[in-house]
DNA sequence: ATAGTATTTAGATATTTGTCTAAATATTTA
DNA sequence: TAAATATTTAGACAAATATCTAAATACTAT
């Protein structure tokens, strides 16, 4: 859970995660809508992959990245207490 | 947005939330339930206050504070797109 | 008014984080 | 095999963050 709200915590990671709702893309594709090194993005690309929120592929010389949606379920249900529980 | 993902990126501001959930509390009792500093917990407090996630209310010397759920509507919306739309 | 309690503000410090460039690795193509 | 392309790893650095102690502010009670 830590690590998925550290994930969450930055504009260019949600973006990231936006972008993949779309369609899945190769970590170039992403790196092509940002100012933002390669590298940077790799690495936020990493950072997302820890969290579990994103599958990455290789295929040849790409790396596919697509959404997983499985830890949103969690997060959701960890937000719901909060509207459950206020009586 | 932002306020509100970095506010939910520390583990003890998700614990208050949680304490908060539960009952008001003074920010006196709050920090009893950690072992980090007043001035602490005051800021993470500040930081909760901030992203809209908590209430506070002076009563005398004390000082109340309780949780505002409708913060979590639109963060469970953002996070709804991710379910929505993948088909 | 003085002393005591509750909370916040200020300032300092160590750690974490986002970014970069340069280099390394992996794959494709000429 | 050599050159080109895609991606990641390594290392450096500035900015942001969580924490602390000391001091300031606000209220209560003797």
């Amino acid at each position: 859970m830590n690590t998925v709200f550290k994930a969450l915590n930055d504009p260019t990671r949600r973006k990231i995660l936006e972008l993949l709702q779309e369609r899945d893309m190769t970590a170039g594709e992403i790196v092509e809508h940002f100012n933002i090194s390669g590298p940077s993005i790799s690495h936020h690309l990493d950072l997302l992959k820890q969290a579990n929120l994103v599958f990455s592929e290789k295929d040849g010389q790409y790396v596919y990245y697509s959404l997983n949606i499985t830890v949103v379920d969690e997060i959701v249900k960890w937000f719901m207490q909060f509207k459950l529980k206020k009586k």
